[in-house]
DNA sequence: CGTTAACTTGAATTTTGTCAATGCCTGTGG
DNA sequence: CCACAGGCATTGACAAAATTCAAGTTAACG
């Protein structure tokens, strides 16, 4: 009952006709809202409240995490620029969303989202390859978890970075790494102490090359993904669908 | 991309009014399709196949896996009576998909399957319900794999296992585990030399029973779910949506 | 009833977590 | 602009947990 991530199109699928103002996609459901902001560290929606609206991210990333009863957390996802976060049919919201750097975003009402997505099949049909990209995700997050080593997470984690990065077009010499230490751990269930490790043997081996504590700078992609458990190599596929990001809602 | 579990309704959500023929449900769409079996070891559909068909699992259980480059396998969930299987907007199947024990099921072709769940709101509503479930199954899964122990796994997985059988109205002094432990192993992410030892310890201290190889008896169920990390205790919340479990389909 | 595969058990090894101390950014205030 | 402080990150030594390797047992099936 949680969140994760997922793949978009934010850049420019918008109407290939031109003058053609009706857009038929979720991001433009948020087109007139105003504009808010989150300072680092904010509270955007707290585990457990009433879901009342739906969030497009701007601008920023946010940790998207649930706090188990003996005070363990764990980062299920984190929402940067293009997701949709907050969805759900109904119901709570099922983690608490925190910025982590400084967010940008948009609000639209909860029932208003689902009332218009009703009522335009285009929608719901991108709502639903949303939902689909969502599941992915939290099972490539699960296989992630469920293969032992810690560096194949690590390698895994900042691969995921670079491609989602990379998404927008700029190449990925150095890619922002705006989380912590400790979400990164929490979000990969490993400790503080082993993602450091990890880094720094990564660096020594020439893989990576930190650049301040926020960033890096993949040197050998390759050999990254090979680490990383080769993946499946499915970086080609599925893009620009016109399938939302979507992450955390209800269930 | 991939699958998992959720949650459902099988027994009777059906029509209330009397006399009501026609069933606005997922399920119902197999309606009348003639029946299907397979032995256990038989092979459903391989991943990376292209998705032709959605299946209606009716009895039994099958694993859904991939397998990793360096051959390690991973099985992201197991389907059972009441899940829907193969489900997918286009494209291929993320999972390979092996019956465990017998399975009966029902098909129908997925291009039929979408455009009937697109011409019914209702359907669409059952569908995308259905979709959430899977994605909370599915976090719920990572959320469990990034916990250290590997007790809280496997009490976890057995609390699980509890639930969804008890889920049909029969309580559950002792529950069928068709699958093996190489299998559990593979689906929590440990060796089964753990699981087996978990599983001893856990019998040493009279919280289960074996009965056979194939099903144990639950001695203590409080501290079965005090074990598995409490979980949320959101047990009595969503069932009986409407929701119907499904599993395993192409991005 | 015997064969075989699955499961259990044990001991040694590796990996990761834990505890503790040090070092280094970052952002504040002089 | 520089100095300083405090938080965050790194590093090391040790302990705990899980994996690996290697037998033994047991249960399922013919």
């Amino acid at each position: 009952m949680i969140i994760a991530s997922a793949v978009s199109s934010l850049p420019g699928h918008a109407p290939i006709l031109a003058g053609a103002p009706a857009e038929p996609s979720l991001h433009g459901l948020f087109a007139g809202q105003p504009l808010e902001s989150l300072e680092p560290g904010a509270t955007l929606f707290w585990e457990g409240d009433r879901s009342r609206h739906v969030f497009e991210v701007l601008k920023g990333v946010l940790r998207l995490y649930r706090i188990l009863p003996d005070g363990r957390r764990i980062i299920v996802g984190f929402a940067q620029e293009g997701d949709i976060i907050g969805l759900a049919p109904d119901e709570h919201c099922p983690a608490t969303a925190e910025a982590v750097s400084e967010v940008s975003l948009r609000r639209i009402e909860r029932c208003r989202f689902r009332a218009l997505t009703e009522a335009s099949p285009a929608l719901t049909r991108e709502f639903i390859a949303a939902l689909c990209e969502e599941v992915a995700a939290a099972q490539e997050h699960a296989m992630l978890l469920a293969r032992r080593g810690a560096e194949e997470r690590v390698c895994g984690f900042l691969l995921r970075q670079m491609q989602r990065f990379a998404e927008g077009g700029k190449s990925a010499a150095s890619i922002p790494l705006p989380m912590s230490r400790t979400d990164i751990a929490d979000h990969l269930g490993l400790t503080i102490e082993t993602v450091s490790r990890t880094f720094t043997n990564l660096t020594q081996r020439g893989v990576i090359a930190p650049e301040g504590r926020h960033a890096l700078a993949i040197r050998r992609p390759a050999t990254l993904a090979r680490l990383a458990g080769a993946e499946d190599d499915t970086d080609t596929s599925p893009r620009g669908t016109g399938a939302a990001r979507l992450a955390a809602w209800p269930h």
